[in-house]
DNA sequence: TTGTAAGCGTTATCAA
DNA sequence: TTGATAACGCTTACAA
């Protein structure tokens, strides 16, 4: 049972003054005079007084509190950011609530009328791989809720967003294997109703225009991010007459697939086959070979998203109207799978 | 700036009825007839009515939160647990706030007393490194909200405990390197002052003694969870006049230091030396050798820990007397590190 | 500088 | 079956 708590009408009591007063003093109003206020503060340690949230949030309409929408907490991308944004938040003097859809469409609906229900200040979401559309959004402005969307997000939904430079990052993954004299080089995607896939992909048609390389339709019209089906792709286009001679693949676990149809085919990585991934897993940096990917920064990208809130906090204009879109730059981590010139142990010293 | 929400009193005086009546009717009090109910659930909707929490938790001093306290929120063990507490928690229509101590005592008393505050009515706790005892968890209890320790606890402190076998997990990982004919043991424990390294080093000289085996003190004083520390340990070790011919560890990360030790030393892995791990963090079966671990099952640590909560609810008596400890039963992964009969690709198929 | 009254949106209790 | 009242603990506006 939970028990009673202090309020400061028992510190009123004690002290023989109001408990407006007391609420007064323990904020430090500037018509208190100091004496009363350590007078106060005092007698609420003696008596282990805790500000009841909820009241107050009931009388004031905020609760202090970021919403935090995802797919998986337990997906490092996700975990990361959801880090950065707890640190954040913390030294806002805010709270997460976090919920996770599962990649599932329904979840993410009831997860953002859940966080409304709550009254958070703000909600902070990755959108699922289901959602075709943010259009239960609009329902987080409609109720003066901040909205900030990352990584994966709705465009066409008026809220900040902070997303990676993927369609240069992408861009500049390619333009490495490219220099590494890599020619033929194929591409394994995500789905492509989300920006951000779309994005890796056009950073990688970028460079092949670029290059003046043409490149067959099957190199470009792949999806996958799991490694299994990746496997089965690439396995059937370095079987096929025309095989290609490196992958750039939108993620860590498309790139795995890849590496491992290279061992079933016993094709040298990186010598006959370079392999470039998407998303720094920490697992890429044990592979053997090292497995070369795109850092997306995911830490600060979670970060930088609960900085936009607390930066816009006192501006309603900005918060409402002029919401903007900031971009985290990603860096290129190269590894032994994308660099014919590199050697090294499996396992790299840090 | 946040919306005024639509209250019951919208809905009450749209129908022409009293706020309490809604209110009852929203709650499905059986002494409203299912007409009426239909009714005002309709209206509800119509008038996009939510339901305020606060103000409900600020009268029933009940809130539906749990607040999670773990050291890192991006560390797989934990970031996999809090995927299992929300997912029962979500189930059973709680919500989480989420603390991350990153390793300090100060940031955990802090955390503690904010989800006092915050008034939450469960609170599923993993001690920090830094922590050498739980007095700050007191106060949890005596603000009559249920406690829950899970991994990392202070057995001193009366609340449920959801822990793994660590002994007994140890002492199979152990057994099994004892069995592939290892003889010459080395352990490289973590902090004593946390019961689940004394636990997984009892294990260790549990199967020592019961093999009979004499270790020199070298083999069983390490401490280290750390990568690069651990291999200056295994270096050492292995470079001594008496080298052991195999390593348990009591995480995946100083087993990594091992792996790269015996790497710097051209030692065969697992032929010359066996090495095993614990915590099953997804790197170990990327390495080459993969490397044999514990599964401590997190994700299920963390659905246990919620659920005990849950199914000890109305039970009040249980809740603050009957405290119990759960277990957690680990299972070994087996990989190439450790298996003197197996060979295989690194790369699992999965 | 201090005190008073009202209200935030619910729900429990009691009355009709 | 429905209605009225009070209370949860805090803050804001205003009065003394």
């Amino acid at each position: 049972m939970k028990q009673k708590r202090t309020t400061i009408y028992d510190i009123a009591k004690a002290l023989n003054i109001h408990a407006t007063y007391v609420s007064k003093a323990l904020n430090e109003h500037p018509t208190i005079n100091q004496e009363m206020i350590d007078k106060v503060k005092k007698k609420a340690a003696e008596l282990k007084y805790r500000h009841n949230s909820f009241a107050a949030n009931l009388r004031t309409n905020y609760s202090k509190i970021c919403g935090v929408v995802v797919p998986k907490i337990n997906e490092s991308f996700f975990s990361n950011a959801i880090a950065g944004i707890e640190e954040v938040c913390s030294q806002n003097g805010h709270h997460l609530i976090i919920c996770q859809t599962q990649e599932s469409y329904k979840k993410e609906v009831e997860a953002v009328e859940t966080l409304i229900r709550q009254n958070v200040d703000c909600i902070i979401i990755s959108l699922s791989l289901e959602t075709k559309n943010g259009n239960h959004l609009q329902d987080v402005l409609a109720n003066g809720i901040a909205l900030i969307q990352f990584d994966r997000y709705d465009e066409s939904i008026l809220s900040f967003i902070v997303k990676n430079d993927n369609r240069e990052a992408a861009g500049r993954a390619v333009k490495h294997l490219l220099d590494q004299g890599y020619q033929k080089i194929a591409y394994i995607g995500g789905p492509e109703h989300l920006k951000i896939y779309i994005e890796r992909k056009q950073g990688f048609i970028d460079m092949i225009r670029e290059a003046q390389i043409s490149i067959p339709y099957e190199y470009t019209c792949n999806i996958s991010l799991k490694r299994e089906e990746s496997r089965k792709i690439a396995l059937e286009l370095l079987n096929s007459p025309n095989p290609p001679d490196a992958f750039f693949t939108a993620s860590d676990f498309a790139a795995l697939g890849v590496m491992q149809a290279a061992k079933d085919l016993n094709i040298a990585v990186p010598e006959k086959l370079g392999i470039f991934g998407f998303q720094n897993e920490e697992f890429t940096q044990y592979l053997t070979p090292t497995l070369s990917t795109v850092d997306q920064k995911s830490m600060e990208l979670g970060a930088l998203s609960a900085q936009l809130y607390f930066s816009n906090l006192h501006n309603k204009e900005v918060i409402t109207k002029n919401y903007k879109t900031e971009i985290v730059k990603c860096s290129l981590i190269t590894n032994q799978s994308s660099d014919r010139s590199k050697k090294g142990s499996p396992i790299p010293k840090m």
